[in-house]
This record gives structure tokens, sequence and C-alpha cells, in this order.
DNA sequence: AATTGTGAAATTGTTCACAGCA
DNA sequence: TGCTGTGAACAATTTCACAATT
């Protein structure tokens, strides 16, 4: 009943205490406390509780958490208790890898058509589905009841691309050119940069000892 | 000279600097103002002075930030000021998308070798590397002088081979098998995970309107 | 006895506001 | 005057600590 603010972190963090629940799940578990499920995702036990109370009270005192209701909860909390149907723009190397990327058929992202506008990809077929060509995407991203687009384009194409998807309605967007789209305030858009991962990475080898600490 | 702790989220910021400092050197700027930066990142000048000001004063009072010397600065924080060498395990369907994945490249992330156990794929060529066996992991790893590794394995092979990588003294991770990877504390892993982004976009999509406040 | 759920405290991160400098 | 650099104020997030419950 209770409505808060939550935070992108927590959200990330559901999003892990599900594939731990789903292990959790396999390995036969009934329940499981705030200190185990902590433990194995490497926080405190306060803050899978408190992050599971902004959205309810789902374990018992002195028991834990039943395991299989948890992740029903946080399934559907984190709006995969159901399928969507997604479409993913670009098939080149990134975007055909996504198409045989397990992980999303595996939480309910059916990716439902694709899209390029090079003509030879065009009405080609990867993993059983049509390659369509760009120049028809709002029409049929209307038709395909589109609800999510997975972007994999070059840098250059992104935004222009962005905007006709953003005018079909599309409200969540999953970027994995590197660069910083437009789009309007009430759309989502999430981008995913490898190269900067990458230089997260250097930063920590040039700035040795990870439990750095300041010297004021 | 002093010395502070930095967040993660700075470090993250520091990479748009870079880019944007990247675009503004292209369009000639001479200087640039923290507000004028932060606008193009979505950000607030304050955030951008107070982010550079913990490496070093940058700028100049009246004048803003000299774009090629800012950007120097960045890279050297970074540690883009030069290359790595770097190790791609896997040569599925991520693994090979990212051998052509330009970006890494272009900051320095050179990637020397390629390993799978695929009997099928080694000594197959991609891009001009040349796959070579996991067995001989370690042993190759030493001998390129590798410093940083991606994974790209299934998630079932991947802790094992974690294990290897970081037996011959790899401190630096980038992983994409989706699943939490042990690793000793002087070892940093970045774990990129697709799907999680896509629940997050979900999560955004169920609990509708972006600008959600509290009701308390 | 064990473990949740949660206010309060501690910590971390962001923004303000202004002194200091070109 | 314009804009940086930064301590202080503020906001958000995490951790603590304990009453409540099974």
């Amino acid at each position: 009943m209770r409505e808060r603010k939550i935070s992108e972190s927590t959200i990330h963090r559901l999003s892990h205490y599900y594939r731990a629940l789903n292990t959790l799940e396999k390995e036969h578990f009934e329940t499981i406390s705030s200190k185990e499920l902590a433990k194995r995702e490497k926080l405190t036990p306060a803050q899978v509780r408190k992050d599971l109370s902004f959205f309810g009270s789902f374990g018992t005192r002195g028991l834990g958490y039943p395991v299989k209701e948890l992740k029903g909860r946080i399934a559907k909390i984190l709006g995969i208790d159901r399928t969507w149907n997604v479409a993913l723009i670009g098939v080149g190397n990134i975007g055909s890898a996504l198409v045989s990327y397990k992980e999303f058929q595996r939480q309910g992202f059916n990716i439902k058509v694709l899209f390029d506008s090079d003509q030879r990809k065009i009405g080609s077929n990867h993993k059983g589905i049509t390659v369509l060509d760009t120049d028809h995407l709002e029409e049929e991203l209307q038709k395909n009841k589109i609800e999510l687009v997975v972007l994999a384009v070059p840098a250059s194409a992104a935004q222009n691309i962005v905007d006709h998807v953003v005018h079909c309605g599309i409200k969540a967007i999953l970027n994995f050119a590197p660069i910083k789209l437009k789009v309007p305030d009430d759309v989502e858009i999430r981008t995913e940069n490898m190269a900067m991962e990458l230089e997260y990475l250097s930063f920590t080898l040039v700035n040795n000892k990870k439990g750095e600490r300041k010297k004021t």
C-alpha cells in the first residue's frame, strides 16, 4: 500500500536476489534467511531486508523467507512474471550475438522482430526470426505490439532510429551504441557501454590497491 | 598530492567526460566550462567540478577547462593513456562480437589472444587472432603478458576458468557470464549482465511514471 | 532461539554558495 | 565579470540495533 521512491541500486539488487533464489530453488531450499542470501550476494543482511521491505513483508520472523514465494514476488515486482515483446534493431556483431543470448529468452524477453538497414541482411533469417527493413520500423513495431527495443546499431545511426522508436510510443530502450541518446522524459533508456567497464578496470589497475583509503 | 576515496560513479562519469571531450575536440573547442560539459552529460556543473577536483585543478577560473589537456588528464587517470594487453576467453556468440567491437581497440584495449575449449574453434582465426586452447590458458596468458581478461564463456564453465586466470596473477576481469564469480579481494571483477538491464527496464514499465514520488 | 522489519544513526554522495582568481 | 575549486549544507543510501514475532 505504501509507496516509496525506489533506487536504481535496489532494483539491481532485486535482480541479483532473483537469480540467487532461482539457484536456491534448484538446490531444494524451502526457506532462506537474509543472512544467507546476503552471503551469497556479498551484501549485508540488513541490506537484503531493507530492500525487500520496500515492497512488503515477505518473510517470517525466526524463520526467514520462503524461497519459491519470494522468487515469485520479486518476479512480479520486476515485471518478469510475464513475457515482453522485444524488437532488436541492428543485426551486426553485437546484434547477432544478442539474438542467441539465452538469458533474454529465459527471463521472458521475447525477441519477436529483427531490423537492419543493410539490403544484404534484410530477409535473412537469424534463429528463425526474419530480418525486416528499418524503413518499415514504425509500422512493424506497432504491428508486432513491441513494448521494448534493443538497439545495436552504429553510433552514427542511433539517434535517428531512436527518434522513430520513441515516435511510435515505445517507453523502454536498451542501447548498445556508445553514445548518449536524447529521449523524452517519459522514455527510459539504458545504455550498456562495455568500453566503460574496461575503463573502470583499467582505473583500478593503475590506481592499484583496491581497499584504498583517504589520507585527509 | 591529496589522496581520497573515489567512488565508482565518479569513475564512470570520468568515462563520460572523456567521451564528451573527445567530441568537443573534434568540434574544435579549445575550452569548455563545467556548465556546458554538465549540460552535454545531463549532470550539474557542481558535479563536474567536484569530480575533477578529486584529481587536481585542471581549469582556469573565469575561463573553463582546456579541452585537449583535460582529455589527456582524464585518460591518464583512467589508465587509457596507454595500451593494455587483453585476452578474450570464449569465442561463442558474445565473444566473437567482442573481437570486432571497435570501441575496445579505440580505447587501447588490445585483444592479443583468444581462447576456447571447443576443438573445432581452436586454431581458427578471428580478425587475425588465432584461437588457442584453454588447456594452455595460464601458460599463454603469461607468455603474452596479459593484464586484463574478458570472460565470455558459459556460466557453467566460468568459475573454473576464473580460478586459473586469478592463479596466474591477473587482477582485472570483465565477465559476461550471468553468474557471481568468486575472486580474491585484490582482484577486480566487473560483471556485465545484459538481462539485468532489461529487468530494470521491465520494472520501469510495470511501475509506470518515471518521476514517481513517495506518498509517505 | 532465530530472524524479520524498521526507525535512528552513520556514512556516502550531491548540490549549494561563495571566496578567489584570471 | 565569469567561472573554478571547495567547505558546508543537504540528500540519499547503508548499516545498526532492537522490538516484534514465530
